[in-house]
DNA sequence: GCCGTTTTCGGCCCGACTGTTTTCAGTCG
């Protein structure tokens, strides 16, 4: 059982909980246990099995949840989910996701009503039955009516890159309001999250609450969610995407940007300890709980110093020990897109890619690399025309006798190299050696065993030409799962061979994620960032890759590509 | 149910918007 499924059967409960009215604060506990397995680095069914182990090291699993895990692993449920879902049909957990019914809401219906489907639902609010029960009227019906249509068209997260551009094209909307000083997105966009569920912008600036008005006119939008003195929501585009405005003055621009830029946990977290300092802090400030003075919220910085806290860069902002560090002054210095030297994953029309090598070198050296690695596929991948052991030979002398003349930027001879089912590399070592950086990356049998893939992967690190894994675990967003290993064995071993991981880039990938970068780094791993890139275009998702980076807390020091070239070529080289 | 620079018991973030509403609960951020 993955820790995927453990969370969602901890989260189903919890919301079972909530439904049945249950302690909220117990139904918390719940929820931050699924939210810390989810992320967890290490499988938990490994963590049980082992007796040298307890998963209570875990933060939020105290000794009751450990057991309920136990039993989760054991048998797929829990006894108070069993218990609850005695009392209400599973559907109820879907309840949840239409807008305007909440757990008390939910409760009530089933009191009322024995229903079962999304359709029951739909057609009680069309017979008008819905407002027959206490604290329910006419506009919750058509409330409910629209919320269902959205949900039959399954409209989930977003891709980080999706979001980016839509905030960009809003923003540059929003600004055309006069008397506007700042639009910044906020929320899951801001912190690099590698899906994003809404679009959060926070304004201000004299006119600030005009831009709500100029928002819900916007004519992409085409459900009104909500719309106050102070903030307005709205679905926005034929995906269907929320956006949520807020407007603040200026004077609480930095609480504000605290806030809406989240994460719901890091907020939770950072104002309790406003308040054992003797604070409340709010979106619209730091104020002395006494007396109500204003003590800070100009700037996030602000906000911070005066909670004896380092300023926390958004993408840490995950309550995953970031505070504690800034307590400390321990947070590291993340790597930025500045220190990136060049981009070493790339496909040219020599297999799968759209622009010729040139092209892509020329694009590469335009955005300011000082060098690049041309890293086609292996001739498993027929389909793409890749490589064998004779063209990725000639590929490398091609490559060396380009590097004669000077062109501005430096190429380095690679290749994508698929790692076979047995682990075996595609192609011979010999013809491996010839080139200058060997990727090797896992694109077919994808539903192994995890202990047969950890040993398919293992063997490919004992492959000597082996200098970067790519794609690690090989999930495509909202796609496809990743495969399961065992992640701290290939870590230990990778580390040991000297063989980096890849943090893919590409916005479908973003692969290694944040949580396992942080979890190999803590175990002396290097990466390297890449885009892979099939198009010149591809070349700036770079941005995605090193927002990925430091959500694994990783500085310059951790990541290959920020070598100047020739350091490069001595740290990629054969000996 | 978890957790501890104030605590092993007693707390656990704080505010906007809607309409179910007439002094506020529920939902959402
Ligand atoms: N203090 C506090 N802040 C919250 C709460 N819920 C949300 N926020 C803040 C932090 C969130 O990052 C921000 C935006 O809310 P969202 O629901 O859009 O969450 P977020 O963007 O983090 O994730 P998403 O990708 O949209 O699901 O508002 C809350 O219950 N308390
Ligand atoms: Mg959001
Ligand atoms: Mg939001
Ligand atoms: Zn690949």
């Amino acid at each position: 059982m993955e820790n995927k499924e453990i969370a969602r059967v901890l989260w189903e409960t919890a919301d079972l909980m909530e439904i049945a009215g249950e302690d909220s604060f117990r139904i918390r506990s719940y929820r931050n246990s699924a939210t810390s397995i989810e992320g967890y680095p290490e499988r938990i069914i490994d963590i049980l099995k082992d007796e040298n182990r307890k998963v209570t090291e875990i933060p939020g699993i105290g000794k009751r949840l450990a057991s309920v895990l136990q039993e989760i692993v054991d048998r797929g449920s829990c006894e108070r989910r069993d218990e609850l879902l005695k009392k209400f049909p599973p559907t109820a957990l879907e309840f949840l996701k239409i807008q305007g019914l909440g757990p008390k809401g939910i409760a009530l219906i089933f009191e009322h009503h024995q229903i079962t489907t999304m359709d029951e639902l739909e057609q009680l609010c069309k017979d008008e039955k819905l407002r027959l029960l206490p604290r329910m009227g006419a506009k919750l019906e058509e409330k409910v009516l629209r919320s269902i249509a959205q949900y039959k068209m399954r409209t989930g997260r977003f891709l980080l890159s999706f979001a980016h551009e839509a905030a960009e094209e809003l923003k540059k909307y929003l600004a055309e309001t006069g008397g506007v000083e700042e639009i910044t997105a906020a929320g899951s966009l801001r912190r690099g999250k590698e899906t994003v569920g809404d679009l959060d912008l926070l304004v201000t600036g004299p006119n600030a609450t005009e831009v709500l008005e100029r928002f819900v006119a916007y004519p992409r939008v085409h459900e009104i969610l909500g719309r106050g003195a102070n903030k307005a929501s709205a679905k926005v585009g034929r995906e269907g995407l929320q956006v949520d405005v807020r407007a603040l003055p200026r004077e609480s621009y930095g609480a504000a940007m605290q806030y809406f830029t989240g994460s719901k946990e890091h907020n939770v977290a950072v104002r309790t300890r406003a308040v054992k300092m003797g604070f409340k802090l709010s979106e619209y400030g730091l104020f002395r709980a006494d007396n109500d003075t204003r003590v800070a919220g100009e700037s996030e910085q602000e906000v911070y110093d005066a909670l004896g806290l380092a300023w926390i860069p958004p993408e840490l902002r995950e309550n995953s020990g970031e505070i504690e560090a800034a307590g400390e002054g321990r947070l590291p210095e993340l790597i930025e897109l500045k220190h990136i030297r060049g981009d070493i994953h790339m496909h040219t029309t020599e297999t799968d890619g759209r622009a010729s090598l040139e092209e892509m070198a020329e694009a590469a050296k335009n955005l300011g690399y000082e060098y690049v690695a041309i890293t086609d596929h292996s001739k498993a991948i027929a389909m793409a025309n890749g490589l064998d052991e004779t063209r990725a030979v000639a590929f490398a002398r091609q490559v060396r006798e380009l590097n004669r003349q000077d062109r501005g930027i430096r190429i380095f001879s690679g290749l994508e190299c698929d790692i076979l089912k047995d682990g075996a590399l595609d192609l011979a070592n010999d013809a491996l050696a010839e080139l200058d950086l060997v990727i090797g990356s896992v694109h077919s049998h994808m539903n192994l065993e995890p202990a047969e893939m950890t040993d398919r992967l293992l063997r490919a690190l004992e492959c000597p030409s082996l200098r970067v894994l790519g794609h690690p675990t090989g999930r495509l967003l909202m796609q496809r799962e990743p495969f399961s290993f065992d992640f701290d064995r290939v870590v230990m071993e990778a580390v040991k061979r000297g063989v980096h991981f890849e943090i893919n880039a590409s916005p479908e990938r973003l692969d290694l994620n944040g949580n396992l970068v942080r979890s190999a780094k803590q175990r002396g791993a290097k990466f390297t960032v890449s885009t892979d890139a099939h198009h010149p275009k591809h070349l700036h998702n770079m941005w995605y890759g090193v927002v990925t980076a430091r959500r694994g807390w990783l500085g310059p020091a951790d990541v290959l590509n920020t070598l100047p070239a020739e350091r490069f070529r001595n740290a990629i080289r054969h000996n």
